[in-house]
DNA sequence: GTCAATTTTTGACTCCGCGTCAAAAAAGTC
DNA sequence: GACTTTTTTGACGCGGAGTCAAAAATTGAC
């Protein structure tokens, strides 16, 4: 059993292994860069091996995906308990977005595959599953805040739409704005010279909009944001850091030392 | 000289039929399935001579982004030219950019590929440029309405950003909840249930939130969104139909009539 | 420590698409 | 009709996907 165990650690410790090596080629050379081969190849394994543990580089996009995306929950999660009135704690998960996409590029830019058809058809159900599971709890982290707010009666929202769908909008605001950032071939020479402020801005506006108490001039909002910004920052760090423990263990053939 | 022209005529003509081929197999079956081979014995000719239109699939992607972007330019331009107040007429764009994504969707879908970075960079200098300019006229349509909004004293920005940044916002709001909810794997179990009356609820918080006059309540929205409809729904139809047209010229073998 | 059974790894193989290019075919010219 | 120019063709070389039988390594019974 414990020989079981054994093994099993070994052939995750190399799946592991294999989304280190992967990661870097998806995120700078792109899909068509990622072959089986290749990745064989410079881990000194033969194709086969790779194969045994993937079916298909598709599976291997998923598989980073879900990492990516448990990093982001677990940004999620601890910018939902700062301290603070419901908004602030809104604004928090706000900054947890910017910081995943500015600190945690690679991992912002790996989510973005699964929205490539061909590659989401194409994975086992049982990933995708640990994506929807994913999503799913993100949009819960958030929800439950401006649920939260609704019984605080910092907030009353719309009758036309459900608290999910509110969450809804400033997902897709942080989305696109992200999105659009890292791709659009001509956002500067269009004009958008400053787009994490130009959302900030519309976030802010969207907020008072609503009537999200308390309401906030851009100057105590970008001094909220200042607050946020240490407060988390820390725990962060420390996030991303243990996930990366657990996702980089290259060196430790776990007993071996010196 | 009417040679060399019916010449060029006959080389764009199937530049446009081999664009026809292809936007279904890349929005139907994704990039992988688009290729040089397929289009080829499927219109009957050898792949050399697909070669002597395009150096490579990425181009003819960029190819038909080029179409669809200049779709969506019409569709804006003729939305606002809306008779109407300022506010009125950057509603109308919002109703093009829902009528865009619903009515044309294969375009919607085929705007996404230029996204990839790896056909980005593949394709040519020049379509590139097609693309940017394409994206700045958008841009300028929208920012030109917001202009004239200020002039007209119906809006007032907020210093931290500038008219285009004020755009920027609307387009990440609009362009992330198109993308999500073509791609989002779990919108609807997470409970988003209408994300288009979602977004737009988002956006009239918004206009109001600027205090863009006339001030509405969501019924004064809708009401205005039901008027809008009409009003452009037989433009827009004419323009797709004209592009169709120009873009589906395959009968025609411009004299030979019965 | 040996050996047979089991598991894992390997890389040769087939298939397919890309992009090239010399040769064949077609169109144009006089 | 003969010669030139343009266009089309498809065989070819390359490289990656995914398979699978054979080789290697591991295991555990004795």
């Amino acid at each position: 059993m414990t020989q079981m165990t054994r093994k099993q650690r070994e052939m995750e410790q190399r799946t592991r292994e294999i989304l280190r090596v992967a990661r870097p080629i998806l995120v700078g050379e792109g899909f068509q860069a990622l072959s089986m081969e290749r990745l064989a190849s410079q881990m000194e394994y033969a194709k086969g091996t790779i194969y045994n543990h993937f079916p298909h580089k598709e599976e291997i996009v998923l598989a980073l995906a879900v990492e990516a995306m448990e990093l982001r929950r677990a940004l999620f999660e601890r910018a939902a308990r700062i301290d603070g009135p419901t908004r602030v704690r809104l604004m928090a998960i706000g900054y947890a977005c910017e910081f995943f996409t500015q600190s945690c590029t690679d991992d912002f830019l790996v989510e973005q595959w699964i929205r490539n058809n061909n590659i989401w058809d194409k994975s086992s159900e049982q990933r995708q599953n640990l994506i929807r599971q994913c999503e799913g709890c993100c949009m819960q982290i958030v929800s439950s805040v401006v649920r939260q707010a609704i019984e605080n009666r910092d907030l009353v929202i719309p009758e036309a739409i459900s608290p999910q769908e509110f969450v809804f909008g400033f997902w897709a605001i942080n989305y696109g704005s992200q999105i659009l950032t890292h791709s659009s071939p001509s956002l500067m020479s269009v004009g958008v010279l400053n787009p994490v402020q130009a959302i900030r801005v519309h976030c802010l506006t969207l907020l008072n909009g609503f009537q999200w108490a308390p309401m906030m001039s851009w100057q105590e909002y970008e001094s909220t944001m200042a607050q946020i910004g240490p407060a988390l920052e820390s725990d962060f760090h420390t996030i991303c850091a243990d996930r990366n423990k657990m996702i980089d263990r290259n060196s430790d053939r776990n007993m071996v030392s010196q």
